[in-house]
DNA sequence: GTCTATACGACGATAGAC
DNA sequence: GTCTATCGTCGTATAGAC
């Protein structure tokens, strides 16, 4: 009784695939990188490719998935400025997947898109978990409370991907400077 | 001496064919819209239409531009949080412009892609003006001035931005909370 | 289940006639 | 300035070998 369910062959191989595409994307960019050329570098023809995913949306919903998976993995724990500095250094050293971040934003813009859950997951635990730090920080002391933690959150995320956008036209502006800050404005003040 | 130059016939059907594509992608979308179907909605083959501008990317670049330049004449004077209010009540009308700005963002991070000078236009100006506001109310003594003004506009700008990104995905989203909190955090805190 | 071959319709782009 | 015709490529769909 050798291999069965979803642990086969078969799943080895979609593994494989969303690895090359993600190195593909990751080099060529979005635009301009075609299916056939993934397929190519899996040594597969565009169906064999195809065999494994349902459209090519959902295949970039699946690259994106494994990233954020991996990215997760990475950062179990969310330590504020630290954390966000080893995030935003890798999407600098892979642009191709931060334009197919952007590029899928947009897209998942029409909710029957296969990325349109993505987003919506994403967002829904990354703010909790920012929030979470934000609080354990206020009850330290360390940040001001003029502000509930949830809508703090929301200023820390919105503002980190509001970076990147500028960062795809301008690699010379400094992603990490406006993060710290806005931590610097939230720093206890009555202490200074 | 009758219509010479660039303010002939040709310009006005140039013209007419941005705002035709204006509406087309505002209705519909940035995914799934065509040239062709553009071109229909003009009384034009494709090639006709392609007489105007150089390529699809091209178009939609001037699209934005055309865009930008309406805007800019309505809000000749940044006014704060007010401004911003109605800047993105446009938005949230025509959600497929929105899609089209991200995704063009995106297309642009190739500096070869026409709109790559278009962003770079873009926040060039924008902080500068958001940056003359902030250092007006500084004077005023409105707002604390624990970071340079060049600085608190590059948060504002991101951020007004990456909450449109989420905008996209959950319309439910507040686009005015985290400006008008981020604005409540720099409201002169020692009069509190 | 895994994969190849082939074909289809639509896209953006271009050549050349009028 | 605008058209018809055509090109190469894209994502997708189906038939069928193994």
């Amino acid at each position: 009784m050798a291999r069965r369910g979803p642990y086969g062959k078969g799943e080895a191989k979609r593994e494989e695939i969303l690895q090359v595409a993600l190195e593909v994307f990751a080099q060529e960019g979005y635009r301009g990188t075609s299916l056939r050329k993934v397929a190519a570098r899996c040594h597969l023809s565009l169906p064999g490719l195809m065999h494994y995913f349902n459209s090519k949306e959902d295949l970039l919903t699946q690259v994106l998935r494994a990233r954020d998976a991996s990215a997760r993995a990475r950062h179990a724990e969310f330590k504020g400025a630290e954390t966000y500095r080893s995030i935003i250094q890798e999407g600098a050293d892979t642009p191709g997947l931060v334009e197919l971040f952007v590029s899928m934003a947009a897209a998942a813009s029409d909710p029957t898109h296969p990325a349109h859950g993505l987003f919506a997951e994403r967002y829904a635990e990354i703010r909790p978990h920012v929030t979470d730090y934000l609080r354990r920080r206020m009850d330290e002391g360390a940040l001001r409370s003029d502000l509930p933690p949830e809508r703090l959150a929301a200023i820390l995320v919105a503002l980190a991907d509001g970076i990147q956008l500028q960062w795809l036209t301008d690699r010379s502006v400094d992603m990490q400077q406006p993060i710290d800050d806005i931590m610097l404005l939230l720093a206890a003040p009555r202490e200074a």
